[in-house]
RNA sequence: GGAGAGGUCGCAUAGUGGUCUAGUGCGCCGCACUCGAAAUGCGGUGUAUCGCAAGGUACCGAGGGUUCGAAUCCCUCCCUCUCCGCCA
């Protein structure tokens, strides 16, 4: 959601700001609608401070025991009742409509974010390490994963369709190995705070992230009226919704692993194989809260983060800065970490590092206070992968191969898996 | 899932149709007193929305309804607690 007031003075800005997204908004049905319930708010407003003085003589009437008068006074609210009931209905309807339209405003790009409409236009940052050779030719992951008996793919598409991979043996162990290491990195290392959310969550979570009402067609819904989270950052976010935090909480930084349920409808043929783009995976987030004037600052923090659990693992991967066409209607800003694939032969995207400024908090109404009694602001959230297991697991297998077909494992994980190599039995 | 109790201004409580534009205590902010502090006294202390402002309006879990008038009555839903049932 953007500011109310951006939207009525500076709607031409709003226009084409959003043109960069490569969205058109719906500016003058917002304008229209605005305007008349301003016309009208003004109206009901008098009429209804006219009823209440009129209530308030009645009720004096009556305590002094003059029935007749009060009676005579309430046969003259009949005309008023009927006319403030009709402006209410309509009042009604109109702030319906307003926020149904707020909600359909993407968030404008950073002045920072390149111009560009599709992938292609993206900016490499900057790249980490370098590609490993081979003096053989490398597998891709999914053919790794089946001859160390890491991975079963047709039982998975048994138990509950194509797109959900089922871990096996030490693979199912290497997977929870790596969440354990990212958890404990960024909750040791890092500064941040470990949560770990419902993976059910109801619609106004969702409304709070900025999922719905657009992206419902990407999410699993139960019978509930619940829906299963497509990543943690939906209930994490929503920790703080319609709260009003105190200056000195800032920042505040969470980090949760969840499984995450995507039905990524009608996403296939491309980078469909193995576990490039599954229905369930897991994932560890990473979420702040933070001040409007320092969230640029932890925005590039958060990057580091992210990449940090790249490093330590040696694997070699870019950054990308999303250009505007890109990006997703949510962020202002966004980094893509992309990590190489020496199997697939390609840089898989691992995480996404986003600044949402106040996008996500006038959703969820997340607000803050820089002094009791002083006035409201709202606070800037940030979310970025930690990252995503599925990818991690494929560049791991596929970066650490031996033409032997085992796989070595890199020190840090060595102690959460029990073992320096995997081979094949 | 069943039965019962309950959700009120940061916290705790009062309030069962009209002096409730919600009282009181605690907390917090300001001022006074003080060398300073405590204690005490006085004043203030929510959110959202409309308005240039003055000032309105809405909000007592959420949403409807009855009424001239609802925190208070009615309906639906959500949540919390107690007991029972079921179950990792």
């Amino acid at each position: 959601m953007l500011d109310r007031k951006m939207l009525r003075e500076q709607m031409d800005f709003v226009i084409t700001e959003a043109r960069r997204k490569g969205v058109e908004v719906p500016s003058e049905e917002f304008l229209a609608v605005d305007g008349e319930y301003r016309s009208i708010k003004p109206n009901l407003d008098e009429l209804r401070q006219g009823m209440n003085t009129k209530s308030k003589a009645i009720g004096a009437l009556m305590g002094q025991g003059k029935k007749e008068e009060a009676e005579l006074a309430k046969a003259e609210t009949g005309d008023l009742k009927q006319k403030i009931q009709d402006l209410e209905t309509r009042e009604r309807e109109l702030e319906a409509k307003i926020i149904e339209l707020e909600l359909q405003f993407p968030n404008l790009p950073h002045e920072s974010v390149p111009e560009g409409k599709t992938e292609a236009d993206n900016v490499v940052v900057r790249e980490w390490g370098t590609k490993p050779e081979f003096a053989f030719e490398p597998k891709p992951h999914w053919e790794l994963g089946e001859s160390l008996k890491m991975l079963d793919f047709p039982a998975g598409s048994k138990i509950s369709g194509s797109g959900f991979p089922l871990y096996t043996g030490i693979g199912a162990r290497f997977q929870r190995a790596l969440i354990s290491f990212m958890i404990d990195f960024q909750t040791q290392e890092r500064g941040y705070t470990e949560v770990y959310p419902p993976y059910l969550v109801n619609a106004e979570s969702l409304i709070g992230t900025g999922n719905l009402p657009k992206f419902e067609e990407d999410l699993y819904k139960t019978q509930d009226n619940l829906y299963l989270i497509p990543t943690a950052e939906v209930p994490v976010t929503n920790i703080h919704r319609d709260e009003i935090l105190d200056v000195w909480q800032l920042p505040i930084q969470y980090a949760a692993y969840s499984a995450c349920f995507r039905r990524e409808a009608g996403a296939a043929g491309k980078d469909t194989r193995g576990l490039l783009r599954i229905h369930q995976f897991d994932k560890v987030e990473l979420v702040k809260f933070c001040l409007p004037e320092n969230s640029y600052d932890e925005h590039e923090k958060m990057l580091e983060d992210a990449e940090h659990v790249l490093q330590a693992l040696g694997l070699h991967y870019r950054v990308l800065l999303l250009c505007a066409g890109d990006m997703g209607e949510k962020g202002c800003k966004c980094y893509d970490l992309e990590v190489w694939s020496p199997g697939v032969g390609r840089y898989l995207e691992i995480s996404s590092v986003t600044n949402f400024e106040a996008y996500q908090s006038r959703r969820a109404k997340v607000r803050f206070k820089r002094e009791a009694g002083g006035p409201t602001e709202f606070v800037h959230i940030l979310n970025g992968s930690g990252l995503a297991t599925p990818r991690l697991f494929a560049a791991l297998l596929e970066t650490y191969q031996q033409s032997d077909g085992s796989v070595t494992i890199p020190e840090p994980l060595q102690s959460y898996i029990g073992t320096d190599l995997i081979s094949p039995t």
